[in-house]
Order: C-alpha cells, then sequence, then structure tokens
DNA sequence: TAGATTGTTAATCGATTAACAATC
DNA sequence: TAGATTGTTAATCGATTAACAATC
C-alpha cells in the first residue's frame, strides 16, 4: 500500500498521463511525465517501480500501459459512489462538480437539514438526514463529503460513521473525533489561502 | 519564515484557540491545543518557540497571548483583499464563503469570461477579463483564487501574472508554470476525494 | 557501438518524536 | 517542596535526491 503522499502523486501522474494522451503521446519517459506534473525524474520511476510498474531501457514509459496499471491500483474500472453532506454553496459545488463524474466518481445523493433543499432545485436527489442509512445502503457508498458548517461538522460526522461510511472528505475546519478504522482527509481552504498570503509575501 | 508545512499548523492552532476561547478557556497547555488540532503537544511548543512565543513553566499558555501573537505573524490586524477568477460552481461557492469575511479576507470582486455571468445576480460584482488590472490596482489585491476550467487554467494564470498577482490559489488540476517570484497553492479536490476512497480500503 | 534512459542502492535532507534539564 | 509543564537538544524516521550500474 502506497503512503499517503505517494498515493497524491500517483494520481498526478494519471491526470498528467491523460492530459499527455490526449496530446497525442504515446510513450513518455520520466522526465517529461515529471515535468508534467511537477515531480523529480528520480521519484517518478521510483514509485513505479514500486508498483512493479516496467519501463523500457531506452523508450520510457508506454502511456496506456502506464494508464492501466493506475487505473488498476484506483479501481477506476467501476464507479464509486459518493454522497455529499450539506448542501450550501461548497456542497452544492462540488456535487456539480464534471470532473467526478469524469473519473468514475458518482455523486448520488446530497444531504441536508434544511427542509427548503430538499426539493427537485438540484441535478441529484436531496433528502433530509433521516434517509441516510437507507441512501449509503442503497448504492454501497462507503466515501462522504461533508460540507456542513463548522459547528455541525462532529455531530454530523458521527452519524455518517454510525451508518457505516469509512472515509470522510471533511471541508470543516474542525479536528475530528472518528473510530480508528474510519479515515478523514481533511481540506481547508481558509488555510490554504492564508497560507498563500503569508508566503507570497503579502503579509510583512 | 515558517516552513510551509509549519504555516498550516500554525494557522490550525489559530483556529483551535478561537474555539477554545470562545468555549471560556483563558490559559490553555501545549498538550490540550495539540489534542485540539492533531498536533503533538512536543511540536506545538517546538513552534511556538521558533517563533518566540513563551509559556509559564507552570501554567502553560496564555489564550489571548497566543492569538495576538499569531494575528500578528498573518497580518491579521489589516484586511486582506482577494479575487476569484472563474465564476463557475466552485468560484461562486467560494466567493460566498463567510469563514473567509471573518477570518480578514474581503473577496472584492469575481472575474469571468462568460458575459452571461456579468451581471447583477451575485453578492460581489462580477467583472470581465479587461477590468483585471483595474481592479487588482484600485483593491491593492495580491492573491487570487483560480477556479477555471482546467483548460483555461494555465492563460489565465498568465494574464494573473502580467498584473501583478504573486499568489495563486489553484483549484485546476494542472501544474501551473508561473516565474520564480510567484507563489502557486494547489488544491485538488479530486485527487483528495480519490485518495480518501484508496486508503479507507474502498479499492481492493 | 555509443548514448540515453531505466531501476536501484546509498546519501542527504527535513520534519517529527523522544528525552530530559530547567523552573514555576 | 514535589509535581507538572515548558523549552531545547539529541535521536529517529520517512521521504527525496544523488549516484551509478544495468541495458536497450
Amino acid at each position: 500500500m502506497a503512503s499517503f503522499t505517494q498515493t497524491k502523486r500517483l494520481l498526478r501522474y494519471r491526470m498528467g498521463l491523460i492530459r499527455l494522451k490526449k496530446m497525442g503521446l504515446e510513450k513518455v519517459f520520466s522526465y517529461t511525465l515529471g515535468k508534467e506534473v511537477g515531480v523529480s525524474a528520480e521519484l517518478v520511476r521510483k514509485d513505479f517501480s514500486a508498483f512493479g510498474i516496467k519501463g523500457h531501457r531506452r523508450g520510457g514509459y508506454e502511456v496506456d500501459d502506464l494508464l492501466s496499471s493506475l487505473e488498476k491500483i484506483f479501481g477506476k474500472d467501476r464507479i464509486q459512489n459518493v454522497i455529499v453532506v450539506g448542501m450550501g454553496n461548497m456542497g452544492r459545488a462540488l456535487s456539480m462538480y464534471k470532473g467526478f463524474r469524469e473519473h468514475n466518481m458518482n455523486v448520488v445523493a446530497g444531504f441536508d437539514i434544511d427542509p427548503a433543499k430538499l426539493n427537485k432545485k438540484f441535478h441529484i436527489p436531496v433528502y433530509s438526514m433521516e434517509s441516510l442509512g437507507e441512501v449509503i445502503e442503497a448504492f454501497n457508498v462507503s466515501v462522504a463529503v461533508l460540507a456542513v458548517p463548522e459547528v455541525a461538522a462532529q455531530e454530523t460526522a458521527n452519524q455518517l460513521v454510525s451508518h457505516g461510511i469509512s472515509g470522510i472528505l471533511n471541508l470543516a475546519p474542525v479536528l475530528l473525533k472518528t473510530p480508528d478504522h474510519v479515515l478523514v482527509n481533511n481540506v481547508n481552504l481558509m488555510v490554504e489561502l492564508e497560507r498563500l498570503m503569508y508566503h507570497s509575501g503579502v503579509i510583512q
């Protein structure tokens, strides 16, 4: 199993390869791919080698080979169902993001506590939290995007966990307390923006 | 100057401290704060020590002290103006995010190439790309959120750079080519979701 | 063949943790 | 005082880079 940072790179290789393929490339050198995604050539080779992906001593790697190896690693041969909990601005935006679809991830439903959001305004069905268990079971969902306000995050996470969710993409700026078997990936856009301000020399 | 990873922690301390303060805490131990934000107590102390922030040998740190030190480090005494480029789902959601406001970051304008988006539907003014330079100058903006489609990302980034932007929060899944003095922070929600799926054991 | 590139091992680097002395 | 916590130095760990042999 890859490390969390390595996985990020592998997924970026995949995106870069898709782009390069569209441009007509059939073979790629570690150096080329590295440059495309911002990774050193050595690290590209090391990552592939770690997964038993072979290149040709002089001709680099075959793009299709790489892609199918990566798709296999990430289970991209089947559709992966996801739910979005919290249909505020961010939840709505994410549930409409076309990139997910293109990468075989399917947002099957949204959830919200606000009854006003439970109508047909959206492109996906939006349910009240009571239907959580039912939908999770019906669509065999194990990963959820959590886009509720900070104060509701922990309580909502608890509900998700109690219904069998084992992975949470958490957009709220709080550390969630979850059992060991549940993996939480925190994305904090505010922190990312503040960090950028600090390091780009705007401050001081 | 802090490292990029350290900055992330410092910003998280700040968020955690705000929460703890709301709960009535006046003093905090490195252990308590660490637990709140998911960092070891040793690292909390080391981070503060690196910025010359002192605690009391037995009484921990004063919450207000910590907060004002952190606000100073991150220039939170003045408002930081930001623009959002690309007013699709994601750009719109981000431009409406209240958390920014609460943390003294002000989204002063949005930009889009689609003339249909240039009307008054939004809570902030939305301009065409021609007004970029003018707005950047008028509001003294140096950081932009880039939320345009993948294919437009590089070209749009070029425009931002040519108008003096020195920090880009890039939501598009591409590595941007920018001059050395421009800092790019990439946030790829698709990768984060896929990564979560992989590591939460959904795949395989 | 000569040259270019892979694949792998060793060296380096940076970040985190462990350990513990200082001290309130 | 004794005990708890800070502040700092040393040790560890993991990830990246450097170096280079293998080979097409």
